[in-house]
RNA sequence: UGCCUGAUAGUAUAAUGGUAGUACGACGGUUUUUGGUACCGUUUGUCUAGGUUCGAAUCCUGGUCGGGCAACCA
């Protein structure tokens, strides 16, 4: 019955791939992260390619840490990974690692050697880097390019065996120093590293490069489409040459552009910084970008995977706005998140023709987007309720459908109220309000007659509970923080966190956290992780949409 | 300066030589016991100059603009 959605430009290659017989029709990608800090949201829509385009072609996909740089690379983000991908809705077919394959590239590399094809160089970085040119000049050769097949042999076992410090051979593939394309320039495949790799131990002290490392996995695993993002373009030719050289699978390589949003950074480097220099609290801080950020904020795997399906695939840079992101976790929420009532900045309402002491039950419904509305529960209603501040003005505006001097509102669930009087402080601040009743217009069974314009949200005084909830609003104060003048950091929005307390129907010290609640005309929010039994605390994920604007 | 890429409303993304469409946003309206939701409507676009063609967003040529490439990172 769905809507046939028109393909994007990875998906008619391999339609056009299926159609052709190419690789008796398999289609299998991978989801190559690596393991050296947590996954964000432009990972998100890469995990949502891969997976999606094997589960739409009956394919598989492949979860494959390329860790082949030991001192970035830790198990701490190996597990977070992978809890990330499980949650976001995933399953892959294998968890594998780049460096489960360090013998067989090795071997590759003997295999290069022996071809005439790769050399130990001396050199230093700095004089790799010189002799290599520069984008309008030929790189030169040195007196190591030259070397016996026997003697690389021999030299590259040494740089194995630990012979060497680190820096002081690599092994380079023997291309083409002038070619236009510098990573052509005789890529480095091996170099030396005497580091505690987090799974293969101190089995090894060189480790390869990713271009001598990525399309090997890849081809070792016969991944049919490996899919990457638009700067890896230069590679693709190193990627084609070592597998055609190795007369290996030839996979093939796709090239994609990366997400970008307004008002966030996006690279594991700047979020690093974020949290190392305590800007955020922490990997999961639900103002970070990153998985476990939006999922501490309140943000649904379908949500997610909802955005990686709006926001596209196509070659061209892009720079989403965070308010698409937005609409898709309020209609996500909108559809499952039960109603509570919470008041953030309360004053107090006096209901006067309210006996003092009675309390009454009213019933409100989980979620009238429901079929019946979900279920419900009782609100207890008392003498003195809790009401916002700011639905409550002594000189109220022509279309202000709120309390005011003589103005009637209906509290949800409850009574229509009017107010008659006020109370106000010495400095004009308003510390009480007054109101009367109607009993006859209880919600439900209301035959007062009376319409009102107004529905606003309350807790009752004695029943309320206490919460600290936390506001948050964007990391940054301008759309594009990285393209900025001066360090990405001076752009952080000062006011991005607001703690208040708030005081929450009594309902709401019941919840489970993990999953989203809507406070009426507030927002959505969820039970943050830190939250107690004595010590209630929310998560605001999102604003509801606000469509009133005050003249 | 060399090479590689890309260019369609504000932002994304379709149209694969034949009516420039969709979503988000913005604006306006209807409904509403959430100023939410839902529904309806309005708004704004093919980078540029030539060429091929009955017909070009699409093909060709030149230009302009954006992004990437000179890590023992991935």
């Amino acid at each position: 019955m769905s809507e046939e959605r028109s393909l994007n430009f990875i998906e008619e290659i391999i339609e056009e791939d299926i159609r052709n017989g190419k690789n008796e029709g398999r289609v299998h990608t991978r989801f190559p992260p690596e393991p050296n800090g947590y996954l964000h949201i432009g990972h998100a829509k890469s995990i949502c390619l891969n997976f999606g385009l094997a589960k739409k072609y009956n394919g598989k996909t492949n979860l494959r840490f390329d860790d082949t740089n030991p001192v970035t690379e830790d198990t701490e983000y190996v597990e977070s990974i992978k809890e990330d991908v499980r949650w976001l809705g995933f399953d892959w077919a294998n968890e594998l690692y780049a460096s489960d394959y360090f013998d067989q590239i090795y071997a590759f590399a003997q295999k290069l050697i022996e071809q005439g094809l790769a050399y130990v160089d001396d050199s230093t970085a700095e004089e790799i880097a010189h002799q290599k040119g520069t984008p309008t000049e030929p790189g030169v050769p040195n007196q190591y390019r030259d070397r016996t097949v026997a003697e690389n042999l021999n030299l590259f076992a040494e740089m194995k065996d630990g012979m060497y410090p680190d820096g002081a051979k690599v092994l380079r593939a023997k291309v083409d120093l002038g070619s236009p394309n510098m990573l052509m320039r005789d890529p480095i495949m091996y170099r030396i590293k005497h580091a505690h790799h987090h799974r293969t131990g101190d089995a090894w002290c060189i480790y390869p490069m990713y271009d001598f490392a990525h399309g090997q996995s890849d081809s070792i695993e016969q991944i049919t489409h490996s899919i990457c993002t638009l700067e890896f373009i230069p590679h693709r030719a190193m990627y084609d040459w070592f597998i055609d050289k190795l007369a290996i699978f030839p996979s093939q390589q796709y090239e994609f552009a990366r997400l970008n949003m307004t008002y966030t950074v996006m690279s594991k480097r700047k979020l690093l910084q974020l949290v190392n220099e305590g800007f955020v609290e922490s990997w999961d801080d639900p103002r970070m970008p990153t998985i476990s950020g939006l999922r501490r904020r309140g943000y649904t795997p379908h949500s997610l995977r909802e955005f990686c399906e709006r926001i596209g695939v196509a070659k061209r840079e892009n720079m989403i706005d965070v308010s698409l992101l937005e609409f898709c976790i309020r209609e996500d929420l909108n559809k499952t998140a039960w109603r509570r009532m919470a008041v953030l900045d309360p004053v107090k309402c006096i209901i006067t023709n309210f006996a003092e002491g009675a309390e009454e039950m009213h019933f409100g419904e989980n979620n009238p987007e429901a079929e019946g509305g979900d279920g419900g529960r009782d609100i207890p209603f008392s003498r003195e309720i809790w009401i916002e501040r700011d639905d409550f003005m002594e000189v109220a505006p022509k279309k202000f459908f709120r309390l005011g001097p003589g103005l009637m509102v209906r509290l949800k669930n409850a009574y229509i109220i009017k107010c008659d009087d006020f109370i106000k402080d010495a400095d004009g601040a308003i510390t009480e309000i007054h109101c009367s009743y109607i009993p006859e217009s209880r919600s439900g069974s209301d035959t007062s007659g009376i319409n009102v314009k107004g529905t606003i949200h309350w807790v009752s005084v004695p029943h309320a509970k206490t919460a600290e909830v936390r506001l948050y609003d964007r990391l940054f104060k301008v759309e594009d923080p990285s393209n900025e003048d001066g360090d990405f950091k001076d752009y952080i929005n000062p006011e991005s966190l607001h703690m208040i307390q708030a005081y929450v129907e009594p309902d709401l010290a019941t919840v489970e956290t993990g999953k989203g609640y809507q406070f009426i005309r507030k927002g959505y929010f969820c039970l943050d992780k830190t939250s107690t039994a004595d010590h209630l605390v929310f998560n605001r994920t999102v604003t509801l949409k606000d469509g009133w604007v005050k003249k």
